[in-house]
DNA sequence: CAGATTTGACCTCA
DNA sequence: TGAGGTCAAATCTG
């Protein structure tokens, strides 16, 4: 039999790639994105320490403490793709559903249904009140997880479509974490990302591997670990403004400088500890903070 | 051919 | 009742 060819729809309609991939809106080097907010949070910092010294005028205290908030928080944003702010579904959705069993039984789904219309019928739950932690970026953030899109709508009122994004492994895994994608505006573009749910997939690498990235200039240099790692409590570690308050005693000696962009660290970070930011998401620490013993990654501050 | 994307239909809820 | 969220068949892609 011959494929019917594709519908004139389809052509017309924009492909989520052409909305979001514009020359002008390609993804950005999120390191480099982030070396320069940290490079400017730094910077403000020292402005406030001079202000302090100088002047002691507490307006301009103010300023400079908001403008490093904002970097704080944008810094926040990037990292914690995932957090445990973001939304937890109410305990009835999904899990709660008749069709809920993890699925990839596509023909699950078929047990629960005696005929293909009916079979629908409550066997989704539409999210309500739960959390949700959304993100505005000027592109397409690469949040280091693997998503697999399962729609697009028309929002009233709205120029773009949203996008809707579960994990890859929600059926291998059962990991219940979506996100929405929607271009919110123009000139200049910005897209709102709303996550929901956290992952509960595992890592693709085993528990006891990061992959490390240093990312390196003139100012100072960042660690980055493109995966989860365990931690004592059984979390997964995560660096999110406490490498600010890092006790100088465990400044970095040379073991870092054996280790390059990808290496892959065999071992456990054995004291780092979970926050409310804590898990399934890439790590930002700067390289005084961490050293190695044994091949193991110390991270003193929690020890 | 398996996995990803597209898209119309269906479903829930405000 | 309709907007928005999800499903799943059809189609595409590597």
């Amino acid at each position: 039999m011959i494929k019917s060819s594709r519908p004139l729809s389809r052509l017309t309609t924009p492909t989520f790639e052409m909305e979001f991939f514009s020359p002008e809106t390609r993804p950005f080097d999120r390191n480099k994105a982030i070396h320069e907010l940290l490079l400017g949070r730094k910077l403000a910092n020292q402005l406030k320490a001079a202000l302090i010294k100088s002047t002691g005028d507490d307006d301009a205290r103010e300023l400079v403490t908001g403008i490093f908030n904002s970097f704080s928080n944008t810094l926040s944003m990037l990292n914690s793709a995932e957090s445990d702010e973001v939304s937890r579904f109410p305990a009835s959705t999904h899990l709660g559903s008749p069709c809920f069993d993890g699925r990839k039984s596509e023909d699950s789904v078929e047990s629960c249904k005696p005929s293909r219309l009916k079979s629908r019928r409550g066997c989704y739950k539409r999210r309500r009140t739960s959390q949700s932690r959304t993100i505005d970026s000027p592109a397409l953030v690469d949040d280091g997880h693997a998503w697999r899109k399962y729609g697009q709508k028309v929002i009233l009122k709205s120029k773009y479509s949203r996008n809707y994004f579960r994990c890859t492994h929600k059926y291998e895994q059962g990991c219940q974490a979506i996100k929405h994608v929607q271009r919110i505006d123009d000139e200049p573009p910005l897209y709102r990302t709303t996550y929901y749910g956290h992952h509960t997939c595992k890592p693709l690498l085993k528990p006891s591997e990061v992959v490390l990235d240093v990312i390196e200039s003139e100012s100072s240099k960042l660690l980055s670990f493109t995966n989860h790692f365990p931690t004592k409590n059984g979390g997964h570690g995560s660096f999110l403004h406490q490498h600010q308050s890092l006790s100088p005693d465990f400044l970095l000696p040379s073991e870092l400088s054996a280790y390059d962009h990808g290496d892959v660290i065999s071992g456990v970070a054995s004291s780092c500890t979970t926050s409310s930011h804590s898990f399934g998401m890439d790590i930002m620490v700067e390289m005084e903070s961490v050293k190695f013993e044994d091949d193991v990654l110390q991270f003193p501050e929690f020890s």
